[in-house]
DNA sequence: AGGAAGTCAAGAGCACTGCTCTCTTTTGTT
DNA sequence: AACAAAAGAGAGCAGTGCTCTTGACTTCCT
């Protein structure tokens, strides 16, 4: 379970948490581990309700009380998922002090890193492939999801307020036009102050980051090309704080 | 179907293609082209082998005459979509004259996202999370698995050789020992000139481009994020070809 | 205190899946 | 025409998501 996991209050009042609520909300949690604990072992698409109402100890049609259908319980692990990676994040992040803008850019990719080996199978759930027919609701996935890239990009403006970004490597490229039309939103609503043409490299790094780790952790690496990944991965991070100007 | 998809011949003497095996292969691609517009619609963890014989309009134990299994089937699916990537790659590099190194690397992304786009479930089958339950086997799918890569790491290769590679962009990073024993063994396994340090730049252009081509597949972009999503990627594509000195 | 309302577990049932088995029909070859 | 190999049909097993009904229990309000 996450830290963050608020424990939700669907009553209008939310004072005092009626011994019904406190079983089910403690139902619930217990779904969600069993669902993990099967996520882990045999994947997403394999996730079973019956199987996790075997493990509850329960018939299968009484998890359907807790839980809506499949997809709600992928919901719940989803979000779970998220908040777990956003929390190994800022707490790697956070053990740096602020100004050292390079070292949480490592500590920040090799957070992402280490959860996704820890957790392959959410992971997997969070940036492989959509499951099929599972379409995610935004207004409960939006928040957890975006923690990381914000996390990232704010390290990547603070430094630059902080004048502590290196001239960008490599020749300078233009932004087109219509690009420049979405990275003007995103300036505006996440308040930054880092030229556009620092904020594609934000992205860039963004998804060269996942990029990397989805390939080590789906197994596109094959068999025995890399023995030395910690290396390559170390070796990747420092090529894409180059890309940025993070020295 | 792809089209170095080659006719199977298991009888030893392959001379003659009998009837009945000419019936049986076209009976095999028929399955195939029935489990690629399954993959398409429903995706790769949904796919079906009674479906698919209703749709091939026989009955569900039939076709286990033909496929062993369901894995296997994947496996054919998995095979045909690695070649059709690797002939829409190879089509749109040969488009532009072999010196053209920085060109043909920009063909060659904008032929994988542009392949990713048109077949969404084969890339996810190909690049996203694996099939739970499901192992390809290797000697089938590490040839046409790995024709993307060394086109890309030959292209960064025939630069070298011939002059063209522009100093990498960025500060140097030294490469560790361990890494440096992997890229080695690539360096000699497919016959490259090019030094170590930009073997590790390919690699990483490499796993950017798929990050860059799954995070856009894979809807991690959000809904309105990006519109200018051609503009994004080709932005991309341009630091990337700076970070190895394809200019 | 007692009844109404709400909650929960259980089980049957439907339609689907992968896969195996047996039986029958088709088909190519001799 | 006869025969053997290949292919199709169908039943069946164990599993899945999900719905519906039924009975038991808890909580709350009058």
């Amino acid at each position: 379970m996450s830290s963050t996991a608020k424990p939700q209050a669907p009553t209008p009042q939310a004072k005092a948490p009626t011994p019904r609520e406190r079983a089910r909300a403690r139902t619930i949690a217990d779904i969600v581990r069993i669902g993990r604990e099967h996520l882990a072992v045999h994947g997403a698409a394999a996730l079973s309700l019956r199987a996790v109402a075997r493990d509850l100890g329960v018939v299968s049609s009484a998890v359907y009380r807790y839980v809506e259908n499949r997809d709600e319980l992928l919901t719940l692990l989803l979000v779970d998922a998220y908040n777990e990676l956003g929390d190994a994040v800022d707490a790697a992040v956070d053990t740096l002090p602020e100004g050292d803008f390079a070292g949480r850019f490592h500590a920040l990719g090799h957070a992402v890193r280490n959860w996704a080996l820890r957790e392959p199978a959410c992971y997997a759930l969070l940036f492989g492939s959509p499951v099929p027919g599972y379409r995610a609701p935004g207004e409960r996935t939006i928040v957890p999801g975006t923690r990381v890239v914000y996390r990232l990009v704010r390290n990547v403006d603070a430094a630059h307020r902080a004048g502590a970004l290196a001239a960008p490597a490599g020749p300078a490229v233009v932004v087109p036009d219509k690009l420049a039309g979405d990275l003007a939103a995103i300036r505006s609503e996440l308040g930054l102050e880092v030229p556009e043409e620092l904020v594609t490299r934000g992205v860039l790094i963004w998804t060269s980051l996942f990029g990397a780790v989805s390939f080590e952790v789906f197994g596109q690496y094959g068999a025995g090309t890399f023995a030395a990944r910690d290396e390559l991965f170390a070796h990747q991070l420092g090529l894409l704080a180059g890309i940025i100007g993070l020295v």
